[in-house]
RNA sequence: GGUUUGGUAGUUCAGCUGGUUAGAAUACAUGCCUGUCACGCAUGGGGUCGCGGGUUCGAGUCCCGUCCAGACCGCCA
């Protein structure tokens, strides 16, 4: 037997117990006359001591050789310590060694193996397995664990199935691009990786599984964020028989479950909040409802005044800056420099200072009165001491850039603080959304998504205006997950794919089977599917998700550690019939 | 595809307007140390300054190209 407790076990009622431990050498302090030994496992930390007068000389000879990360396996005797940890669980005993034996010596790491490593991120994924000896990486995948776990229980409890689908399926032209994989029995064929398994989980709503659910891998070869990994789990889950309040029910109860299980949070019921509204108020459809700063339109009370750069244009507006009123001439700088720069692209940033002693100063003192600032104050409900933040242009662009320059300020004044959890519902989400570069309509969500009923006729005159029964989970500003309720007959299914430029012939080509299946008696149906990544790095007070994957790919879609992906054998290539048209690299 | 930041010791970084032998911390090795737990003290080893080219009397430093990594934009139905 390798071990008869672990090493986050030990307590001072343990005292005399022998016991056999094995993990990992963490740190060896050797004082002469006395050498500690901090044994690490899974499970935590226990000192271990050997010293002259109690030890055995060879023993105590070859514990002067261990380095870090040795794999060791001792026996000895539990022992009250002389100068206890209190940091540590087990800080009250230590173990007076009397066997030691290497299990497996170890390279010295090319990173410390400590809470607070040295080691950049590229190399903590080169040596991922290193990295996941760290305890926090090792709490993070534990965590993602128990939220996975949280979720087949709620799920289960409440009725779902959860039912496999397959992983290699069909490329379609619609979304993100596919990963595809070469079938040799099919000569010139390829499968895709599914980006989600939604025309599978539909046809499990025709099958009569009316409540299904999946923790299931996605993929999408699009490029990579933070965020963002080309494979990617979610929580899949579709519905039959129900409305879309039915789904925002039943995912609303999951989050609460899971807020409540993991972090002990109680939240009441969840906003919602129109696509629309959203768009006005926080110029995004995901906003982050932690705090305040919402849009305020200044229109009215701007234009017409003098002032040329905001009278031609098609939006002003502005949002109340808390406390910052005080920021220099250098502070405001860096952030018209910040809304300036490419990625955000406005052209300049107008600034109103709601002074303590009830007073104004602003960037644009020239063209408006005191009473003209005051009124802006009022419609931003700005209070004295605050900063006015005020862009104009383009109505989507300038919502976007003011959401992007919100966001920022809100990190700046640490408003979005990682333990506090404002979940809302966005809803009514557009059917349509114009794409520039194709120059015809795309599904804003995907393309089973059904119209609002009373919206179908506006589908002729303007489609850009058509609402959808689609919706979103937004959590802290992030999107967490979103769903519809889907079209389940063959008309609108059709009109659809016509409305999208599908042609009859390849609508039928790539979707015939889910709209052959619709004619089979396809109940009313719908459904939604969060970001399991995403989901678990919020819920642990985290930005990236990487680092509760356990091994993830790297910005340009790479596994560093196995590096992948990789050239394959030329005999593998021609058994697939397959020519590279690059110049083949060993 | 684009913008931007970076690449110097095992690791994390400093290295100014070009100028002796490229530094610090940490890790590592050796020795000392009678209760350590971020142990302490002393000594020591450790560098293709990502790669290629150029400018210059002289390049870690400037220029061009290239590769790699990070963040972001595009993209992600």
């Amino acid at each position: 037997m390798y071990r008869t407790t672990t090493c986050g076990d030990l307590r001072i009622a343990d005292v005399n117990k022998e016991v056999t431990l094995a993990g990992w050498v963490q740190k060896v302090r050797d004082k002469g006359f006395m050498i500690w030994i901090d044994l690490r496992d899974r499970y935590g930390i226990t000192q271990l001591i050997l010293d002259e007068a109690r030890t055995d000389k060879a023993i105590f000879e070859q514990a002067k050789t261990l380095g870090r990360e040795f794999v060791i396996q001792v026996k000895g005797t539990v022992i009250e310590r002389e100068a206890k940890n209190k940091h540590i669980a087990t800080g009250e005993i230590e173990i007076l060694v009397h066997e030691l034996s290497v299990l497996n010596k170890a390279k010295l790491p090319p990173f410390t193996i400590e809470d607070e490593t040295d080691g950049g991120d590229e190399l903590r994924m080169k040596y991922r397995y290193l990295d996941i000896r760290r305890n926090p990486v090792k709490e993070n995948l534990i965590f993602r664990h128990k939220v996975a776990m949280e979720v087949r229980k709620y799920m289960s409890d409440n009725g779902f199935i959860e039912v496999e689908t397959p992983y290699l399926i069909k490329s379609t032209p619609e979304g993100a691009r596919d990963f595809v994989v070469p079938s040799r029995m099919n000569e010139g064929q390829f499968y895709a990786l599914p980006q989600s398994p939604q025309t599978f989980k539909q046809l499990l709503m025709v099958g009569g599984m009316d409540k299904y659910f999946q923790i299931v891998k996605c993929f999408r070869d699009e490029d990579l964020r933070a965020d963002r990994q080309p494979e990617f789990t979610q929580i899949d889950c579709e519905m039959a028989f129900v409305e879309q309040d039915d789904v925002l029910n039943a995912f609303e109860g999951l989050t609460r479950h899971l807020l409540k299980e993991i972090k002990g949070i109680d939240v009441a019921e969840f906003p919602r909040m129109t696509y629309d509204e959203a768009m006005k108020k926080y110029g995004n459809d995901k906003p982050d409802i932690r705090f305040g700063m919402e849009f305020g339109e200044l229109n009215d009370l701007a234009q017409n005044k003098g002032f040329a750069v905001f009278d031609a244009q098609e939006l002003v507006v502005g949002i109340a800056v808390p406390n910052c009123a005080h920021y220099s001439r250098k502070e405001i700088d860096a952030l018209i420099e910040f809304v300036k720069r490419p990625q955000i692209g406005a052209t300049g940033l107008v600034w109103v200072k709601c002074n303590d002693d009830g007073t104004f100063k602003s960037s644009v003192d020239k063209f408006f009165s005191e009473t003209d600032l005051a009124a802006w104050a009022e419609r931003l409900n700005a209070k004295t001491g605050d900063l006015l933040l005020i862009l104009a242009g383009e109505t989507d662009k300038t919502r976007s850039r003011l959401s992007v320059l919100r966001m920022e300020m809100a990190k700046n004044l640490g408003l979005r603080k990682p333990d506090e959890f404002a979940p809302l519902w966005v809803v009514d989400f557009p059917l349509l959304e114009w794409d520039e570069e194709s120059k015809r309509y795309h599904a804003m969500h995907h393309p089973f998504t059904s119209p609002k009923k009373e919206e179908i006729p506006m589908l002729a005159t303007h489609p850009g205006k058509v609402k959808a029964n689609a919706y979103d989970l937004v959590l802290n500003g992030n999107e967490i997950g979103g769903g519809s309720i889907r079209i389940h007959d063959k008309a609108t299914q059709k009109m659809m794919f016509d409305y999208l430029g599908f042609t009859e012939e390849q609508a039928e080509n790539q979707f015939g089977f889910l709209m052959n299946a619709f004619e089979f008696g396809a109940p009313p149906h719908g459904g939604i599917a969060f970001g399991l990544d995403r989901l678990v790095a919020i819920l642990g007070g985290q930005e990236t998700i990487r680092d509760f994957i356990a091994f993830p790919k790297n910005n340009s879609g790479r596994d560093v550690m196995i590096d992948a992906p990789a050239f394959i054998e030329e005999a593998q290539l021609k058994e697939l019939n397959i020519k590279l048209d690059l110049p083949l690299k060993k």
